[in-house]
DNA sequence: ATGTTATAGTTACATATGAAACCATTTGCA
DNA sequence: TGCAAATGGTTTCATATGTAACTATAACAT
């Protein structure tokens, strides 16, 4: 809770408010997930990203990858163009759509995903593992409502 | 909690992965801050950050500011560039270490703390206004025992 | 004192990111 | 039909960021 003590005006303790510590936390957190997966595949954050959605849904566009990552449009694209490079993902036209392309994980982008994906999971477990039960639940409902209600400012 | 009932090398499903819920919704708050005092004031956040930390320890150094802030010292330096040049910031040399810069915030710097703090603090209100009391105090509770585990990583 | 190493800070370069302009195609509608 | 507006996607440009190299000063050991 901001300190009712310290006035509007009064310095801002970085360190107890609550965007700034999110965003640390946040950051160590992502980072030390994608050191491991750039490290051993020279992929990026958002180049995994992409990745994992379409490993649950295949032949998305790459709008609809944009829609799914929370991405924009060009950052997609330039992922797809090295995820296409590396042939890690297939780009096919859509049918009956010529601007749309029709992507999803060819076998060697599978074969990343069967590593990348248990990695990530590891990396969540720790994180959550030095909570405890009670907490995690907690974490969950907080996180739920916290994001529900961004949605609404949107 | 990860859900048992899919294997490690299922599709993660982004939307329920903590790394990626962190990410998102600390970006889209630190954002909504960022982008009215960049707004008024043409101030980024790496900046604002830097002025954050002269209001409450006055005469650091660069370095000082770098630790407080998190931020490499690259950063630093070119955030203390930009507010020098604004006259936001003052630079001084230190006595006996001819190194050393001795920081402070100008008049003028001042001034601009004084509406950016409480638009800060505003917005961490709203933000938690959305939780009640008890997750309030959950939240932060959790927020300190994994920064607390985070540090030990380091 | 003098050479080596460490520290504070900046600069240079390479890469990442975001906004806007752009091209191709499709849709909506007169 | 055919023409304006919308959509999918890429390219361009300007800005941000991280890493490594560099400059200046200071600390330390001989």
């Amino acid at each position: 809770m901001p300190d009712e003590h310290h006035p509007d005006h009064a310095p801002l303790e970085l360190e107890h408010f609550l965007p700034y510590r999110l965003s640390i936390l946040s950051n160590a957190v992502s980072q030390s997930i994608a050191d491991e997966y750039q490290r051993r595949f020279d992929l990026s954050m958002t180049e995994w990203r992409v990745m994992a959605v379409l490993a649950r849904f295949d032949g998305l566009s790459a709008r609809e990858v944009a829609e799914r990552t929370l991405m924009d449009k060009v950052a997609v694209s330039r992922a797809l163009a090295k995820l296409v490079e590396s042939g890690w993902v297939t780009r096919a036209t859509h049918d009956g759509d010529k601007r749309r392309s029709v992507l999803g994980l060819s076998e060697a982008g599978w074969a990343v995903h069967e590593v990348v994906a248990p990695m990530a999971r590891a990396h969540e477990r720790e994180l959550l593992a030095k909570l405890d039960e009670e907490e995690r639940v907690w974490l969950m409902r907080i996180l739920d409502k916290l994001q529900a209600a961004e949605q609404k400012n949107k």
